[in-house]
DNA sequence: TTATTATTGTACCATTAGGTACAATAATAA
DNA sequence: TTATTATTGTACCTAATGGTACAATAATAA
């Protein structure tokens, strides 16, 4: 295997793009999951033969962990961004609103990879099952912690509990990637985040 | 194949009982889903040998089919008789709590198995991965019913859009479920509850 | 040129998947 | 008893799974 970035190498060149093949890769693992995709459809979809996938990412679970890693860097990064916003409040709504957006993206799969990746699995799936588990744990700590600080700075009620507010964003937003999965429209689910944002704690 | 419940019949007596096996089979999909789930770990559980069970269910569509006719029967019937409450108000306290109650409840898997049973899977099981989806409509159309009645009888205000607030219900449960899947408490998830409700439309 | 390096496509491998043939067995009916 | 019926366990089947051996090929270095 080559990992280096210039055009001059020693051998046969490789014969496809490795960013466009793991973008491929990524949208079949997006709307199948890691066990629903095979390595059949995932050929077909690269355009690439097995050797040559397996010569370039390693096997099946490397190509998974480099297509998440894709996602998580790439679409996803919206809910860093959200963390950035000037109030919890803000933070909140930059959250839920653009996940609607990127839920009911057309050109993605429906749904967010982390959360329907590999929700349920067979025994062989069970650390990846687990390692997303973890990263939908990751945004909720983020937004405790961003609640944390809006406490401190007199943003938010300190009678507010952080960890439950975190908790109820994280679990309305996966509730949509499982409504966006089963066809729900970009209206419906605005409509959604516009109730679940209508109760935000009052600051007095 | 025998289909009599009576205890006199002709041949070799079952050596198990359906029963039973459907609903150890039930626990193995409703854990792993319809994928996830080999006729290996299921025989394994079942206790049962493979032709036994395909004597007795079919094939692993089928089992799989009756297990989810005891769930909805068994398990899941609480979403029925929630929309028997007295209010609007209470219908959706009533479906929410006792979803917390259900889908934490440590003598079943995690979760509900209409959301992971199919939420992603190979091309093979499309069918099911439909059917799971329309059962999660079936409970929000349900609820939207029920929500259109309430506002007939001045329960709930007319501004109130029933549709979106059946969805934004059901996105709630569905995100809780995929919580209770990655190890949510049962508290952590009343405090969601609490958090989803307090923004009940005012009825003034 | 020639040697070296690395990727390609074909054809294959072992394992597991769901599913079944069949003789043995355990019950009832005649 | 004997025949009939239906389930059991063993042992197997075919197809699909993830993964690979290997010769052919296409580039660079000497």
């Amino acid at each position: 295997m080559n990992t280096e970035k210039t055009n001059k190498q020693r051998g046969r060149p490789l014969a496809f793009n490795q960013e466009e093949a793991l973008e491929k890769a990524l949208k079949v693992f997006w709307s199948r999951g890691y066990e629903g995709a095979s390595m059949a459809e995932l050929t077909e979809a690269l355009g690439v033969n097995k050797p040559s996938i397996y010569a370039v990412f390693g096997n099946k679970e490397a190509l998974f962990h480099k297509a998440l890693a894709k996602y998580l860097a790439g679409p996803v990064a919206y809910v860093a961004s959200a963390m950035n916003e000037a109030t919890a409040r803000l933070v909140a709504e930059s959250f839920l609103t653009k996940s609607v957006e990127f839920l009911t993206n057309q050109n993605n799969p429906r749904g967010c990879m982390v959360v329907q990746g590999a929700l349920t699995c067979g025994q062989g799936a069970a650390l990846i099952q687990q390692e997303l588990a973890g990263y939908r744990k990751g945004y909720e700590d983020a937004l405790r912690q961003r609640f944390d600080s809006a406490k401190s700075q007199g943003d938010l009620p300190l009678t507010v509990n952080s960890s439950d507010l975190a908790k109820y964003l994280a679990t309305v937003h996966q509730g949509m990637s499982v409504q966006a999965t089963s066809g729900a429209t970009r209206e419906a689910l605005m409509a959604v985040v516009e109730m679940a944002l209508r109760n935000w704690p009052a600051n007095s």
